[in-house]
DNA sequence: CATGAATGAGACTTCATTCAT
DNA sequence: GATGAATGAAGTCTCATTCAT
């Protein structure tokens, strides 16, 4: 008779992340539409019916995980980061701080990417998009804001489409790293902040 | 007895662009998933199995329609930048052709996006991205490269990391102004180019 | 809305037990093209959904099902002959045992006769049939063999020839039982014993 | 411009012969299910629409495929029989002629068991076996009625089940020399000639 | 006469979800 | 609470057949 591994019980919110875990680390290796129920069952050692009864759908599981993902790397970025610091301070720690995500959380962003990329509503309209990213560059444009109050950087530049660019730049430099881990995060985010706050003019280069 | 449609006969070249353009504008409007062949042959106004004829398989109509997408979108920036001016003005043309490709292309790129996040080998990895990013990285490369040789640019900065930023802050900018079809791309596209090149530091705002 | 038929559940070992039952029914009462999934699901009383997934493939399916009619086809001849007994005798005693099979055992050669013609590779190679039939070839060889080093039969005749033979004449036999059930299988297989073993020349009928 | 080949004009009779040699040659190869009407096509270098044109049906090219090999088989064997000569002589020209046959005719005998096990009725009985066999067992049967008649073979046995035994065997012998084809055919007709007319009793051996 | 574009039925397979145990 | 047997809808792909040219 086979051995059954000694099974922990384990309450329901940690049988829940174990499942979100799983559906990360499938997602990211294999990929959105390789994360079936009975893929994430296995990975994560339970049965497909458990994960129907704890989620519903898996529509939802999707979004728990999408939530779950996003607020891990936003909790990483924010502890490393003093928001309050001048502005091109904040920008190159905060761009840092986004490198080295490239380290620890490579699952955690591509299994966001994917989701947020197929998960839709009824209609086919994409859910998560825009109302996260919206919220990602409202709170990236009042720095920039804050840093035009404050005198740390030129105002003529609406802030908001700073925002949008400096996001996008900071979404290639994490598909960059993912893809190429032999560069180092720390030479990247240095020269990325510096080309980004300095510009690309001849003469800015003298310090 | 069924009515049977009036079939039109087509050369194959010719359905075979009518079933890509009815994949981008379904993956554009519905999302990757959506794009059943079932989908694609009621849009395409083809039979299911025609679309099996031509393709062989759903991978390939999906190969062939990110193809199909890039290389229009590529004609499109490349015919209207002249390549051979100043640096500045290079980034300038480019960064305003790729805004504008917002009006005309909004679908090839919604679609040439959701392609390449979901197109996949036998063991879950992506296949286009790599490759045809790289493509992409790499002429940009080239361009930065150039700048910093002809002295139009500082040349303390790697032309690698440079095309990558460069890159994600346009592909930021094409999915912001997909989002927001009242923004002015032109406007978007002036400062951006402004910020790129000139940075965000203080004093560089006087013209 | 639709009556759920009340589903019984049964081991998965007694649920393939009936769809590899249904499989042979169909195939012996209409042909190995006719057993498909969906034809088999309806006979058996599963979804298709079910026997995708206890079996993996229609292909696996045949296979399964070959080898158990063959099993059970062997156990019941090997059931009924002392294969020590001297070689005629032992030789009068397979025959009948294949005779007799003529009755309770048609839809398992038939069905296992159309899945060894069938089944095929890639590059659409017979499957079964070489290895199952050198197999029996074989324990016929040596059958004969060890008929002859006992001095039972004559030995200058190639065993080998002599089991190919045989099991044709065999096969020969059941499908010819099979077509015509009126005739005696008892008296086909005594008529045919003797015919093996004494031959056909004048002479060798007085008894 | 493609190089067309001058394609000479035939006659819809060697058109149709084209498309039958075809036909055995992939179901030879690659099995009856192997055999579309597309693949017949590519073989027979005609459009698809030919085939249905010329034989209304797969069904029918079938048939008719199972129809001229037969033909050509009982012709090649006819031909080399002198079937009034004493009935062993017969019995050793007729498994020599059909164990050569394993060596022109191949193809048209596994095209020929592969359409008869597989062509069925609309209630899925098989259809040829049943009238080309018996057709086949009626003229061994009266072959060896007339070897009784004459003396030169022993009268107690029931010649319909001879023929069947002996039609048996040889399927048996064709298929195996099919599967082994560095066995001499000579060999093994003569001693399967042998084994049959004289039969296994110790003592036959001595002429 | 001959082609091959096109269809549509039907096959196999996958998978989210339900539910008896 | 937890399992996994079972379903059924939906998807991809194949193929005999039809028919405009």
């Amino acid at each position: 008779m086979a051995e059954r591994p000694a099974r922990r019980r384990l309450s329901q919110s940690e049988r829940e992340n174990q499942i979100i875990q799983a559906t990360i680390r499938i997602i990211a290796e294999r990929g959105y539409a390789a994360a079936s129920l009975e893929a994430v069952a296995e990975v994560a050692e339970v049965s497909k019916g458990l994960i129907s009864h704890y989620f519903g759908s898996r529509e939802t599981l999707m979004r728990r995980t999408a939530e779950e993902a996003l607020g891990e790397i936003r909790r990483a970025v924010a502890d490393s980061v003093d928001m309050y610091a001048p502005l091109p301070q904040v920008l190159r720690d905060t761009i840092l701080a986004a490198a080295l995500l490239s380290q620890n959380h490579t699952a955690r962003l591509r299994a966001l990417q994917q989701i947020v990329l197929n998960l839709r509503d009824s209609e086919g309209a994409q859910i998560l998009t825009v109302h996260d990213y919206e919220d990602t560059y409202a709170s990236q444009e009042e720095m920039f804001r804050r840093g035009q109050d404050s005198g740390d950087i030129r105002s003529d530049l609406d802030p908001r489409i700073l925002a949008v660019s400096y996001q996008g730049a900071v979404d290639g430099m994490l598909a960059y790293l993912d893809a190429h881990p032999s560069v180092d995060p720390r030479h990247y985010a240095a020269q990325f902040a510096t080309a980004f706050i300095e510009g690309l003019r001849v003469g800015n280069d003298s310090r």
